[in-house]
DNA sequence: GTCTATAGGGTGATAGAC
DNA sequence: GTCTATCACCCTATAGAC
């Protein structure tokens, strides 16, 4: 309709293509308000795209906020393993301090979090929704990295039951999620009179806390 | 219209009221198809109401899965203060465990959950949310039992900063919290090769591990 | 294959009659 | 206090332009 925007579009395209462009303004939107609170239609403005190139390259919603998800959460993962392969290459056969390996798991969420990666905040919807269409993303998210170190606490914790160790690691995923999708929790349950460290230190606390924990004794059940 | 519905209603009307039974049906289906994914309009036909009326007892819909949370975690937390002074009055001074302390605070979740409260599992919305209107119930939900279980657990650890103890305190309540509502976490992520034991071994085992972080001893920081 | 315009059925919220 | 009618917005689907 109007040849001079036409022409300025012409002139100085976009470098990125729309499926990029909306996994931007996706990922910037849901970090912000929320899942509900981002309509498509504002996501769309903000990628400068038409409302259904979404449903062209995602289908749906939820399977764009799955795509934003997986985009990031790979190379973190890919992350975490590579510090596991590089304990379990330097130990040579002998055990690996428990929390050498939590901290081969939290470490990289941490600096994914520092280098401003807004889905990290997101992660805890897949947590909390009942709906199983977001939670089916959790095995393909965490399936690979729970496997592996879960085998790496079973070595370096060699008298520990499996299913334990299994059990408190789930409580370690539950205590890192809280910190990296809650970090202001204890500011405002507190009004303010306590605050969490900063990142250095509160990655190290959150180590030697998961750490003890998964070897601690196991007392007498009540 | 009808006159003989209208005698029907008159005969044999609901002995809730109009407010109890949203309530009720809310809970029910914010528990099982998630915030968004239960409409006004399935909510106040299973209440038996006219859309309208959620309107004007609680304004929002937002305002009305608050109302749902705080007619559960009222009480819950009335348990766990109850719990926590018992504790206090039996120890005369003497030092408490912090077993006993964290027991205090998960114990009553798990009794509630065990009773069929569904709206417990529907907590983690309001750590996941971004949104600040729901996230700022949690002042509202926690903020006295937070302060409470942290001077005991001042008194049970003397010698920790108590700044180091708030920040633990925190990984405390994310294991509690993902444990209260992804229950199933482990047995998806591991495609059912692993599985969390029944509810009293489970809190058990959650006391140890927490408390276990709560004590530990802390190492050089890197 | 990529993108657009448009329409259909749903949603939460509100005004005003009763 | 309750209800009907209605609003503006939302996600999704599809037919067709390029």
């Amino acid at each position: 309709m109007n040849p001079e925007i036409a022409t300025q579009e012409a002139v100085n395209p976009d470098p990125r293509d729309t499926k990029d462009r909306i996994l931007d303004a996706a990922e910037v939107l849901f970090a912000q308000y929320g899942f509900d609170g981002a309509s498509l239609r504002a996501i769309t403005q903000l990628a400068s795209v038409n409302l259904a190139a979404v449903n062209y390259h995602f289908q749906t919603k939820e399977a764009l906020l799955k795509a934003v998800y997986l985009r990031r959460l790979r190379p973190l993962n890919a992350d975490r393993l590579a510090r596991l392969d590089q304990l379990e290459s330097q130990a040579q056969g002998h055990p690996i301090p428990p929390a050498a390996i939590v901290r081969a798991l939290i470490a990289p969420a941490f600096a994914a979090l520092e280098a401003g990666n807004p889905a990290i905040a997101l992660m805890g919807r897949a947590f909390a929704d009942p709906s199983d269409s977001l939670r089916a993303i959790l095995p393909e998210i965490l399936g690979e990295v729970a496997a592996r170190f879960l085998a790496a606490l079973r070595q370096s914790l060699p008298h520990m039951p499996p299913d334990l160790l299994a059990c408190r690691m789930h409580f370690v995923i539950g205590s890192m999620a809280i910190t990296l999708m809650a970090p202001n929790l204890l500011e405002s349950v507190s009004h303010g009179r306590a605050r969490l460290p900063e990142h250095p230190i509160l990655l190290e606390e959150l180590v030697q806390f998961t750490a003890a924990g998964l070897a601690a004794e196991r007392g007498a059940h009540a």
